[in-house]
DNA sequence: CTGCTTTGTAAGGCATACTTACAAACATGC
DNA sequence: GCATGTTTGTAAGTATGCCTTACAAAGCAG
């Protein structure tokens, strides 16, 4: 594991470079990168242009390209998007599969297994895993244990589709899938809190590098905290409370708020922004958070939503601490979940984080 | 480690229970044990009144008599408090300092190693650490970057103990030792958050039972935020912002709340507890906690306070998730900070949580 | 008193990573 | 052109931690 992660973040290296980055000595070093060639995971890839005296490095890697991953994003508000990926993210294959409105548990589920299985059987190379984002609360063994979106509950998802497909599968969180995305795949501190604003208001938390799940999975469900629930044009929400985050700033309702007549559209973003720094601010403050990322449609969601949260969240955490907060959108913001279930099928397959 | 976690929180066994205990062999463990009973730290009991068939086995315990610690409370309003316990938390001696309000930092530093060394004079047997929970920012490695309360900023304490008593020294703050206390010496879900109402508004977290720090080392600085700043009675905070949560329930603002003229204290002993209520909703809601302690004086922090926060936090987080959320006052209020100071040394140097 | 159970220890095995030693392959200086 | 020094990668043997196997000690049950 200690290799892999030094391999995977560090890139083609030698032997001896290895060896010095993890701490082991070239000797140990050595015999675990002949085990990991023999399974297939590391190869060499020839000399190093020599840069100095000594004998010239070889130069190993993760085999980047020739190792593939199966990764669904099922948190869309009308498909199912998925895609055979490479180590480096780099999609070979994409499916999208419709949803319909009024589908049924098992028939949402049908259709996942068979995205999953097509793109299963577009692999060209050698397979690692099939990695699943989804919404919804999610034990850790897989098994949904509620998606409202999709109708699901209590859905062993992992175990259905590896039954099915005969792959090592992981299932997790959309946002805590785009939140190990950006932790492992960006430059980010180990603390950090990833939005996700879609039909719903979710999030992913990363403490060190670690998910916080939650004493019962549940962790970053924040869409039903109300806020500015006095205000006068505090909105209702379906769950029957009034003024919840997500009934401010989820995309069907603030599409809605935007498309009223007479509707002042910088106001209303601004005010959405507010909220949702007025609700991230005793979080924020309680963990010492530097980092928060916003991932949601960048049209909605742009500066001046970004700007007057962050503006917000600041002038809710200002106290005798110092600390800075980052507000900001990741990139490539569309594929993250992608490249979140990538990530975690790195993590369970390989141990890389 | 395993070994002295598995006798800590199972009290004495017998090297086969240990076995079972910990998954190691009885080889192992009994190999572990009397290199154990070779440093001091763990003790023969005699052996177990036998209730079956087989050889009746010898009892070993950690030396909860023979071992003692001193714990260092640096949060009091107007002193400083300090005991040389024993490991079960029982005090063998108690000194207190009474603290000048003027007093500059070196004084108050030399008040704190006066009180210290007092204390590690009277131990009376093996002695394995001091332990202090100071209120403030500190470091990883003990250096109480910013302690207002006290005038300090950048002291330190750990290496500054260390040098004049020749002794292991852990200094932390006062809610993270708090809340360590509580999970080590309680029994609580691995995720805990702990509120401490004082001169300030503090809190320590802990997920999977790890001590979150923040990216400065701020966590749990959740006093000021502000809640309800828009309400007519919105009180100003010293910070200059108004209706932070401290200008709200700090013991100070609340006691001069509840004496002036007509006051209703039911009233404002239940507005109190719903603005802590509303502050911890968001971070309730985003970690997915089910426990959260109050440690604070119960004659204000009583039943009508912590009923109305409770109130106020369910109806605030109240989604899909059916998650209950527990507040509750901890046993032994009065010496939990000490107690966590104890727990904080037996984990430094015993590796026990 | 024999058989069975449980405890605790002794002896040896195996995996992991370490230290030491050395061959291979290059750059550099004379 | 060649000895010298440097870096890489591998081979052989060592230390450690835990395991398996085996067995003596000390009790209960029939």
């Amino acid at each position: 594991m200690l290799v892999l992660r030094s391999l995977f973040h560090g890139g083609a290296m030698s032997r001896a470079d290895l060896a010095r980055a993890t701490g082991l000595t070239r000797v140990t070093t050595s015999g675990l990168i002949a085990e990991l060639i023999g399974q297939g995971i590391v190869v060499e890839k020839g000399t190093r242009a020599s840069a100095g005296p000594g004998k010239p490095a070889v130069l190993v890697d993760l085999d980047r390209v020739g190792l593939q991953v199966v990764a669904l994003d099922l948190s869309g508000a009308d498909e199912y998007h998925g895609a055979l990926m490479d180590l480096r993210g780099a999609v070979i294959a994409r499916r999208r599969v419709r949803r319909e409105s009024d589908e049924s548990s098992s028939q949402a589920q049908a259709a996942v297994v068979g995205l999953a299985r097509d793109l299963v059987q577009a692999a060209d190379s050698r397979l690692l895993g099939v990695g699943v984002g989804s919404p919804g609360v999610i034990s850790e063994d897989g098994v949904v244990l509620e998606a409202p979106n999709i109708g699901w509950q209590g859905v062993p998802l992992r175990q259905l589709l590896q039954d099915e497909l005969g792959v090592p599968v992981v299932v997790g969180n959309d946002a805590n899938a785009a939140a190990q995305a950006e932790y492992t795949l960006g430059e980010t501190e180990p603390d950090l809190l990833l939005i996700r604003v879609g039909r719903g208001v979710g999030a992913g938390l990363l403490i060190r590098g670690m998910l916080v799940t939650g004493t019962h999975h549940a962790a970053g469900e924040i869409g039903h905290v109300p806020v500015g629930e006095d205000a006068p044009d505090a909105p209702s929400c379906a769950c029957g409370n009034i003024g919840c985050l997500e009934a401010w700033i989820s995309v069907p309702r603030l599409t809605a708020a935007l498309h009223r007549e007479g509707a002042d559209r910088e106001a209303i973003l601004r005010g959405a922004g507010a909220r949702l720094g007025t609700v991230l601010a005793p979080v924020v403050s309680m963990l010492n958070l530097s980092d928060v990322v916003v991932a949601a449609s960048p049209t909605l969601f742009g500066d001046i939503f970004l700007d007057a949260a962050g503006e917000n969240l600041r002038s809710h955490t200002l106290g005798r601490s110092h600390a800075e907060v980052r507000m900001r959108v990741p990139a490539e913001s569309e594929e993250i979940v992608l490249r979140g279930a990538l990530v975690m099928v790195l993590s369970a397959e390989l141990g890389i984080s």
